[in-house]
DNA sequence: CTGAAAGCGCTAACAT
DNA sequence: ATGTTAGCGCTTTCAG
């Protein structure tokens, strides 16, 4: 009893019309069709449940209506906000978005992932592709077959990128909290092979000065590490920048097991605003920067006709000063 | 310059064999082919830069290798959670996951969406689908071609289901608040029409009792309006359950602004156990799902040949006390 | 405006 | 074991 999928041939043969006609009457062809026949078609489609199989119709037309999201960990609240932005401008344009994950790793490990995802989704013939996951310091740019791609982020020569004004959001908190009466720092940081790791440390440090560095995985828990490094190693900074609110948490939570009061003992900062660091407490301090639209932008761009590598200005980030960073 | 990609023929023309060896090399067929051949096959690819057209292979195949997620709001970290799981088990298994949001949205609204997502999604012909887009009470279960789906929380006769005991959840933390000393008690809730809703409003009224329920949109600002317009009522309740942690945290807002304090002035607890709800402040009290786990599970359900509805055992929400409802 | 027929890139009988 | 040849479901020339 396999109920068998109504193909464009069941309906044609239904409305009594050709396989072209039908194909005309059910998507908009250029050429027209006699609208009593697009009723009679209309009618049989909907009559067989038939709904068009876009496999075939890509194969067939030669173009796909897919885009591929690439991302480090969709759980991540950082590339969730920007995988929102991208299934909203995808939803809007009836296309369908893949979404693949490769992992949060370091080094060596992290290229070979994304160029596997890569090579993965080539077969796929994507209209375009974003990647949203951290590209690594000194790596060669993701190769790509002629799909267009777009990077957030960290851009790499060649490719379409929406930069993120990662050194200079970092350098203006260091110039805030320095106002704000902090002159003794450390850094929270990722793997320190990824460049937007790398672009936020070096905008701190252009501000801050020379300050200790402690990296580690670009999780909660990794964040929760370094902060106890820290701490073991003896550092009591007057405040610590975390290159990310996710790291920033961590930070925070290890502070606290080691009774060391976040905001009040040592004030803590992060980076990218991501939703409910507002609702932690203290409310932490962040660097703010727009992912959904910035998600949403990455695939506008990547769509775009223009065939240029035209970089538009690098995504403002804005520094959002909150109770875990009080004066000083 | 149209750089044309490399297709099968290509790869046969240059190896020098047939259209059926070059497939048979390329990909596991049944049949068996002369390692000879199968090595210039695989080196022809590899110089061409060979990649196969999935969109093909799935029409010549009849069947496809797309999974289809359909969610809310893939920027809920609950949905992310969730996602995250599907997304793991998907690329085990060499799977594609498209990504489909139908939005928040409450009533007639929110039926017509999930329609409208299930309708684009049997063009794809999906192996398999997952829904984790909240359900309606009394919505007639959504209505697929034949592809096997698999419904996350709130099942429906006759669609395969992840059930979450969201009744039992919501029951056994109302005991527990009661065991801490609570006796008078609010309810902040999303649209009343979602079933997952509901569940867990009537499990917390099953021992809590008729308590005041106020409803709002599922998300963070939903929360903080039901919140408010609790207290603009009149009510001072020792302690709120928001149906979901993201309203939770919403409401401890409310509360802040209103100049009283979240878990000492008023208890709140949430749902979810989402990621960070250990760290807001104070730690929101929460009933935990294993939402990357329950995404997994969803998805191999859904994938899973035994053709019947068997629905696994419920999956158990796991009451977790902290610092938002201390003993009274 | 409509229909017949040739593909799209690949797989799977069916030969050989 | 390899090659030939129909298709898969759809679009799109190209004729009528």
């Amino acid at each position: 009893m396999s109920e068998n999928v109504p193909t464009l041939s069941d309906v044609a043969a239904h409305a009594g019309v050709s396989l072209a006609t039908a194909s005309r009457a059910l998507n908009g062809s250029a050429r027209t069709v006699n609208p009593a026949l697009q009723e009679r078609v209309l009618a049989s489609a909907s009559a067989l449940g038939y709904s068009a199989n876009v496999q075939a119709q890509a194969v067939a037309r030669g173009t796909t209506n897919v885009v591929a999201l690439v991302v480090g960990d969709i759980a991540d609240p950082y590339f969730a906000s920007i995988a929102s932005g991208v299934v909203r401008v995808a939803d809007e344009r009836g296309l369908i978005v893949t979404i693949t994950a490769t992992g949060l790793y370091a080094g060596a490990a992290s290229v070979e992932r994304e160029q596997a995802a890569l090579t993965a989704l080539r077969g796929q013939r994507p209209r375009a592709v974003v990647l949203a996951g951290s590209r690594v310091v000194g790596a060669e740019p993701p190769t790509t077959g002629r799909e267009r791609v777009a990077v957030v982020g960290s851009g790499a020569p060649g490719l379409r990128t929406v930069s993120v004004d990662n050194t200079g959001g970092a350098a203006r908190l260091a110039h805030e909290l320095r106002s704000l009466g902090y002159a003794d720092f450390a850094v929270i940081a990722g793997p320190e092979e990824l460049v937007t790791v790398r672009d936020r440390v070096d905008g701190f440090r252009s501000v801050a000065g020379e300050v200790p560095v402690e990296h580690a995985e670009f999780s909660r828990d990794g964040g929760r590490r370094a902060m106890s490094a820290l701490l073991a190693s003896g550092a009591r900074p007057e405040c610590v920048f975390a290159v990310s609110d996710v790291m920033a948490i961590g930070a925070m939570a290890a502070l606290r097991e080691a009774g060391i009061r976040p905001g009040e003992d040592i004030a803590v900062a992060g980076f990218d605003d991501i939703p409910l660091v507002a609702d932690v407490t203290p409310a932490l301090t962040s660097v703010a920067l727009p992912l959904a639209d910035i998600g949403a932008r990455a695939l506008e761009l990547a769509l775009s006709d223009d065939g240029g590598t035209e970089d538009a200005a690098p995504v403002a980030a804005e520094v959002r000063l909150r109770a875990s960073t009080p004066r000083r």
